[in-house]
RNA sequence: GGAGAGGUGGCCGAGCGGUCGAAGGCGCUCCCCUGCUAAGGGAGUAUGGGGUUUAUAGCCUCAUCGAGGGUUCGAAUCCCUCCCUCUCCGCCA
């Protein structure tokens, strides 16, 4: 949610930077409804306080054993008066709100301009796309090839875009948690945490994901809990409606955990393989920083996430999303493509994004310092550090053999039992 | 799942329809006293919103005692629903 008063007070600024990215901001619109609010909620008070001070004063006729039957009748009607505007008032708020939660964040001034991924603009490269001398496969031959990977199995027991992984690449696809976390918590200073799997909707407000991306979601009804799309939701709502210490900022978490996404609206895309499945598995790092430093730590977080690619020797390149192709809250996003022999193009692995204090205030995730009289919102940010499966391909694919086995990793080895060759 | 108890400010804990945003204690901040890492005295110490304003100063005001409804001129206090915590029993990875 961006600065109620900021839209108050300067909505022509918020619709221009929120136009970089396609998002029509109404401001006569905003403008009535704010007046309408601003009239109502003075005359809302002004009722109220009237009310206080009159019923204080029959407490007190009441305390001296005077008469109170006049005072009552004075106050009789004043209460179907309040009734009717504090209703009008709550409706008028609920619609500012409403507007308000559906304004995607303010896009940073460094982000390119465009409407697509098209105009998305490569920052850095890194490795060379290896050439074969055999025609490479896709990661879902290289996986089917011995029952390793099992597409129309995961579709008898669950539904289309699931998979069943068996023996050395489900082991292998342990191995990248494993390595991902030990990498993350031993050299780039992040605490490995485990959260819960099911939130509320209440975290999924505060990170964004509602109200607007509802229909992504996959909804346990029953008790009004929510399959986590991602472990940002539970990790980044640590803060939710706390205070931190500002002397313990930043705050570092690389968390693994599955992921759960109803792909809704994506019919027909990536339907072959484990490119885009309803579960996946991811290790996500999130940081809770001082504003001042938000900037610096999402350039840190980005390279975090590119060790990985590097220790694996996946060749890269980094994106900076264009303003209209970043997600809802994010002010300033860098993507990072992980090429793939078997599609012959690079593809998404991880996204790394600065919210600023989009999602702090969304959740009232904020911190106090020892020289500061009031609390002020923290910053967020979250990255992919990284998606574990397509990570998988991207290590299948890159590392395929003419007879179709895998050679695992250098960097993996320690987790693979010494294993050299997925056959 | 069954039976009970409870959710109040940073913490502990009173309050059981009126002057309560809330006694008291602890903690914290400032001041005083004290010739010494103790003790004592005094003052202060929640958050969020709105209005006014050049102002994140001041002033005015509203809301908040787990959440949401209700009764009432008036609710932390009464009623309803929900959530959470604790104790005992049952079940169970």
């Amino acid at each position: 949610m961006l600065d109620p008063n900021l839209l108050r007070t300067n909505p022509e600024d918020v619709a221009a930077a929120v136009g970089r990215r396609g998002y029509k901001l109404d401001i006569e619109q905003l403008k009535r409804i704010e007046s309408e609010r601003k009239s109502l909620q003075v005359e809302t008070e002004q009722l109220q306080n009237e009310r206080n001070t009159r019923s204080k004063a029959i407490g007190q006729a009441k305390a001296k054993g005077e008469d109170i039957q006049p005072l009552l009748d004075e106050v009789a009607d004043l209460g179907d008066k309040l009734e009717d505007r504090k209703n009008r008032l709550n409706a008028v708020q609920e619609q500012l709100r409403e507007l308000a939660l559906g304004i995607p964040n303010m896009p940073h001034a460094s982000v390119p301009d465009g409407s697509d991924e098209d105009d998305n603009a490569e920052v850095r490269r890194w490795g060379e796309p290896q050439a074969f001398d055999f025609e490479p496969q896709d990661h879902v031959s290289l996986g089917e090839r011995n029952g390793l990977m099992d597409f129309e199995t995961a579709t008898k027991i669950a539904a289309s875009r699931f998979v069943v992984m068996q023996g050395p690449i489900a082991r292998l696809h342990r191995a990248l948690i494993q390595f991902m976390l030990d990498t993350h918590t031993a050299e780039h200073g992040y605490t490995e945490i485990n959260v819960p799997y099911l939130v509320n909707p209440e975290s999924l407000y505060g990170t964004g994901q509602l109200p607007k991306f509802a229909e992504d979601q996959f909804h346990v009804t029953e008790q009004d809990l929510y399959l986590i799309p991602t472990a940002e939701v539970p990790v980044t709502n640590l803060a939710r409606d706390e205070i931190l210490d500002g002397e313990t900022l930043p705050h570092k978490y690389v968390c693994h955990s599955p992921c759960f996404r109803s792909e809704a609206g994506s019919y027909g895309k990536d339907t072959r393989g484990m490119i885009r499945q309803h579960q996946f598995e991811k290790v996500e790092l999130v940081q809770m920083v001082h504003p001042d430093e938000s900037w610096n730590a999402l350039e840190e977080l980005t390279g975090h996430a590119e060790t990985i690619l590097q220790k694996l020797e996946l060749p890269y390149r980094t994106m900076a999303l264009c303003a209209g192709d970043m997600g809802f809250s994010a002010a300033k996003t860098y993507d990072l493509e992980v090429w793939l022999p078997g599609q012959g193009k690079y593809r998404e692995i991880s996204s790394c994004s600065n919210f600023e204090d989009f999602q702090a205030r969304r959740m009232q995730a904020r911190y106090k310092s020892a020289d500061m009289k009031k609390p002020a919102l923290i910053h967020t940010l979250n990255g992919s550090g990284l998606a574990i499966g397509r990570t998988l391909i991207a290590v299948m694919e890159n590392y395929q053999q003419a007879d179709g086995s895998i050679r695992v990793p250098e960097a993996l080895t320690p987790y693979m039992a010494g294993m050299e060759f997925i056959c």
